[in-house]
DNA sequence: CGGTTGACCAAGT
DNA sequence: GACTTGGCCAACC
């Protein structure tokens, strides 16, 4: 039973560790697709789970390049959330040589 | 089933 | 350095 890409995505995004952050590119890649967009919209769409109770932490997925894009909440909210997670944004963007979770 | 859309990305202007 | 264009792919209408 094939689950939506939608769902892979949440799945992937539960693997991230708390102070690490990932791309939604990586995420793409991973599942074998370059639908980034499809990744974000996913959780745009979705309640994001994590503040429903669910464990996708899509505060901790960041742009290509480290860099805050999109957040149904809004891209401050991200980074309070992401430093309180122990990650530190600079200029909003992280540092993905030191955060960025190897899938 | 065809067309629009979207929390993106890369390159061009 | 900011904005525009094209491209990608799955979900939604």
């Amino acid at each position: 039973m094939k689950k939506s890409f939608n769902e892979q995505c949440y799945e992937i995004l539960r693997k991230v560790p708390k102070g690490k952050v990932t791309t939604y590119k990586a995420i793409a890649e991973k599942l074998n697709s370059k639908a980034y967009r499809q990744v974000g919209r996913a959780m745009n769409k979705n309640p994001c789970g994590f503040l429903s109770g669910g464990n996708v932490p899509c505060h901790r997925v960041v742009g290509s390049n480290g860099k805050l894009v999109g957040f149904a909440h809004g891209l401050k909210k991200k980074e309070e959330m992401l430093k309180e997670e122990g990650v530190s944004i600079i200029n909003g963007k992280v540092d993905l040589g030191k955060y960025k979770f190897e899938l």
